[in-house]
RNA sequence: GGGAGCAUAGCUCAGCUGGGAGAGCAUCUGCCUUACAAGCAGAGGGUCAUAGGUUCGAGCCCUAUUGCUCCCACCA
């Protein structure tokens, strides 16, 4: 026996990781005998560390494989890590600055060896976290996102995208980070509202004394206009359309021209045009054939084209183009403005829209059949309503700019030809022009989007472009696991490149989860400083407590709270299995264990069984439905509830009773209900249900590979509840009389009962005895037997008299008696109106009705009963 | 501007296809009863946001309103 006292989950969770790991339990093995059932991890940053939202990702992933693989799938959990490009050159920069040095100074090859040196020393830190959080991931598959093979498929991929002409490299407005001085896709903007203002300035035309005053919020840009547009339908305006202005501060001349993008109402309805820095413009430049000018540099900066403001950061430079327009009187007037302003996801700099030439994703072809999919259900959201939010991003879905400016991350297998300007796109280093011969070539400088090869995921890490065996076997995946904030960035896109390159779906179901927020509802945030971090919980309370946590009551989709509170529930709750367990392990020694189809079952048995059998159909549904929060809270109300505070009450009886037979029978079927049990909750808090397994007497291999229990018709004994359940109403009954009268409830009393059923109490007078603190259980056929004082209960079926002397309070009696009148008379108001409605009779189930009769005659029998007993009080 | 979600006990949340309002925590009262005080037993506590409607019957379905949260688009 290897159980101490209490739960002390750091004495034993990495002893039993290792050996699951060692004995090469996590591996998952093609079988054709077996289904296959596989779930890819979102792979973590290398620059990360395990937080909460990857613990609640990885906890819902590992209950899921577990239960899985308990079922008997070949169930394979795919881990990996993400290079995550910008996110990893940044933090590298960061760490060079600290030592004066910057990506120029060490070039890109320097810097790449440095990157690489990053990633050997902190990529491994949260594969080493998720191992304490117990995931049974197939180390032995372990992906990242540039290593040889995935960097194939992506090589592989964008060669087939730009042959099928789904790749293309131009001109467009892009967001650029000044920051992170590359580009970014649409998706990594976020927009925040701020307060600015709108500046209302006089451009003269040429000829003459008038303005056209435009309204702008970005005065800086002024230098790049190459228009001034007003709406085609504006009276005010009219006159002016082929009009040349004289663009003020640099006097360069532009023309009015009229649009349907401008709106009448807003400013002064006419907006100057800046083709070069903002996508509206963009697109009028193009219908009128616009000049585009760039004002700003890749920093931020303003260049050569804003004059004497050349070199200045924009926001200087707008201070000082207002207030030369003020001087100049052609400033109008200022008005506040609240707007939103893209921000850069990862460094959250501000966000200019600049023209500039990058490597774009044609996305109108590949988006279509992903969005099929997902209509016609065969990839389902969990919950459904993610679906819309999927359609309504890809059915307004714009290309997608895949190239960044950085270094780190897979290099874009574009080649240029330095002597005749050939580009080549190949999956092999070109060394050789294929036009001109010419041995000058150039690779692209770019990378691409980090999410470009995490889009590939679930079939670049089983082997694709390769038709492997694991590819074969394991694609597609089962289940996708993520929360809801990168369903754009990499749900989406996982679909429609699974659908393209592999011709199939990526995944069956994508289970949507939501955030892990602090007690009080807010994110978890570094600025903040309100994160609990995952790794301490788990040294502290243990890997179960935190899961547990995570997992219990939690509705899918949603975003929680988490608090000390929730720790400490759920590190109670193991408390409870490992004492619940001690008691069964320690009573079991020096007993005849039987299989439980050889053991005489009393009615107690039978109870606890049909309940666990409930259990047991209930969890595998709420799993099926991906309910894992539905599941374990059944769990726990059945291990706690039913299991310890009942059953096990239940076998004290009999565990110290003197009858051999009956004790080994009951410690049989305290085993076996224990050991499914730890079956059941052993996807939810595998370490100490491993744990405790051992000790178990009667099992063999370990727990993780024993099988998920089953539902058994054979286990529902539903006379055996009929039997029960009245007696645990009585001892609660009972019970609750003593505390009433302030009697100690180790204080013993007799108990008189009229029943008509004698068998049932004869039954269970030793659980009652026992439970209830009773001396002797006597069956009367008349209260005036009785010649003490007794308090009396009520109960369908039995009507209880307890002697209690002095402390019997005839008022108080009376009181209590009223109450409970009162009560009875409120059902059978409920019951009898319902049964007078004919409506109700008439169209209700004729189940319902039975049983609302049923219930009216119970209650009419109470209330004869309490008048009667009134009456005696009274009298 | 478009869309989604939430509103149930003091707090955090469950409540499946409509059929007598639940849990955990907190509170109050007793208990160190030979697995567990990280525990046991007992108790109190709710106009299910508001107003209509459908129905024999609504926390649940429909409509409107209010308040909070989030996402997307746009905002010269």
């Amino acid at each position: 026996m290897d159980m101490s006292k209490s739960y002390n989950p750091s004495e034993f969770e990495k002893e039993i990781y290792e050996e699951w790991e060692n004995n090469g339990y996590f591996k998952a093995k093609i079988d054709s005998e077996k289904l296959p059932f596989t779930i890819v991890i979102p792979p973590p940053n290398i620059t990360g560390q395990l937080h909460m939202g990857h613990a609640l990702d990885e906890t819902l992933q590992d209950t899921l494989i577990r239960f899985k693989r308990m079922q008997g799938y070949s169930a394979l959990w795919l881990p990996g890590t993400d290079h995550a490009s910008i996110a990893t050159e940044v933090k590298i920069v960061e760490q060079m600055a600290k030592e004066g040095v910057t990506k120029n100074d060490i070039g890109r090859e320097g810097f790449l060896k440095r990157a690489w040196a990053w990633k050997e020393q902190y990529g491994g830190r949260i594969i080493e976290q998720l191992k304490t959080l117990g995931s049974s991931c197939d180390w032995s598959r372990l992906a990242f996102t540039m290593d040889e093979k995935c960097s194939k498929a992506v090589k592989e991929v964008f060669v087939n995208l730009y042959n099928k002409g789904l790749i293309y490299r131009g001109d467009r407005i892009i967001n650029w980070c000044p920051d992170c001085k590359t580009a970014l896709s649409d998706a990594e903007v976020e927009y925040v509202e701020e307060d600015s203002h709108l500046w209302y300035i006089n451009y003269p035309i040429k000829d003459g004394e008038d303005f056209i005053t435009v309204a702008t919020s970005r005065p800086e840009t002024m230098f790049g206009d190459t228009a001034v547009a007003v709406n085609p339908k504006d009276k005010r305006f009219a006159k002016y359309v082929g009009k040349t202005l004289i663009l003020p501060l640099i006097n360069k001349e532009i023309p009015v021209v009229a649009d349907e993008y401008v709106e009448l109402e807003f400013g002064t309805g006419a907006v100057k045009i800046t083709p070069a820095h903002d996508p509206n413009d963009f697109e009028v430049g193009l219908r009128h054939n616009l000049e585009v000018v760039k004002v700003m540099n890749d920093d931020g900066t303003m260049n050569e084209k804003a004059g004497k403001y050349n070199g200045m950061p924009a926001l200087t430079c707008r201070e000082k183009v207002v207030n030369e327009l003020k001087d100049l009187g052609l400033l109008v007037k200022i008005e506040p403005l609240h707007h939103s302003v893209g921000h850069c996801y990862r460094c959250n700099h501000t966000v200019e829209p600049i023209v500039s030439k990058q490597w774009f994703v044609k996305m109108e072809p590949l988006a279509k059949p992903a969005i099929d999919v997902v209509r016609k259900k065969s990839v389902r959201f969990v919950p459904d309503r993610f679906s819309k939010i999927y359609f309504n991003w890809m059915e307004n879905i714009k290309d997608w700019c895949i190239s960044r400016q950085l270094w780190w991350g897979h290099r874009i297998p574009a080649y240029y030809c330095q002597d005749c300007g050939e580009m080549i796109i190949s999956k092999e280093d070109v060394k050789v022009c294929t036009k001109c011969g010419g041995k000058n070539i150039k690779q692209d400088e770019d990378v691409l989007d980090t999410w470009f090869s995490s889009a590939l995921w679930p079939f670049s890490t089983l082997g694709y472009p390769d038709n492997t065996e694991d590819l074969k076997y394991f694609y597609p995946t089962d289940v996708l696991v993520t929360g809801y904030d990168i369903i754009f960035f990499w749900v989406a896109r996982m679909i429609f490149s699974g659908l393209e390159h592999m011709n199939r779906i990526p995944f069956k179901d994508v289970l949507i989860h939501g955030l892990v927020r602090d007690s009080q509802g807010r994110k978890m945030s570094k600025s903040l400083g309100n994160g609990i971090d995952p790794t301490e919980i788990i040294s502290k309370y243990g890997a179960d407590t935190l899961r547990f946590s995570l997992i219990n009551g939690v509705s899918v989709g949603s975003d929680m709270r988490f608090s000390d509170e929730k720790i400490e529930g759920a590190r109670n709750f193991m408390n409870k299995i490992w004492n619940a367990s001690r008691f069964v392990i320690l009573n079991s020694e020096d007993k005849t264990i039987y299989p439980i189809g050889e053991v005489k079952l009393n009615s107690a048995d039978k109870w606890i069984i049909t309940k666990l059998n409930k259990t047991v159909k209930n969890v595998t549904i709420c799993m099926e439905k991906y309910e894992m929060g539905i599941a374990l809270a059944n769990l726990y109300d059945f291990v706690w509830n039913d299991f310890c505070d009942w059953y096990i009450e239940l076998t004290k009886p009999y565990l110290y009773g003197d009858d051999d037979v009956r004790r080994n029978y009951t410690i049989s079927v305290l085993i076996y209900v224990l050991g499914e049990v730890l079956k059941l909750l052993h996807p939810f808090v595998p370490f100490i249900t491993e744990k405790i397994y051992k000790s178990l007497p009667n099992t063999e291999g370990p727990l993780m590979l024993a099988s998920f229990p089953r539902y058994n018709a054979k286990f529902n004994y539903v006379k055996a509840q009929s039997e029960i359940d009245p007696i645990k109403e009585i001892i609660k009954s009972v019970r609750n009389v003593k505390q009433k009268v302030g009697a100690s409830p180790s204080k013993k009393v007799n108990l008189f009962i009229k029943t008509d059923r004698k068998s049932t109490i004869k039954n269970g007078s030793i659980y009652i005895e026992k439970l209830a603190g009773v001396d002797k259980i006597e069956i009367i056929e008349d209260k005036n037997q009785l010649t003490e004082k007794t308090v009396s209960q009520v109960i369908n079926g039995f009507e209880l008299f307890i002697p209690l002397g002095e402390l019997v309070d005839f008022e108080k009696e009376i009181i209590r008696i009223e109450k409970e009148l009162f009560d009875v008379e409120n059902e059978i108001k409920r019951a009898s109106g319902k049964l007078s409605n004919n409506g109700f009779l008439e169209k209700a189930p004729k189940q319902l009705v039975d049983s609302e009769r049923e219930k009216l005659n119970k209650y009419i029998d109470m209330r004869e009963k309490l008048l009667k007993q009134m009456k005696e009080l009274k009298g």
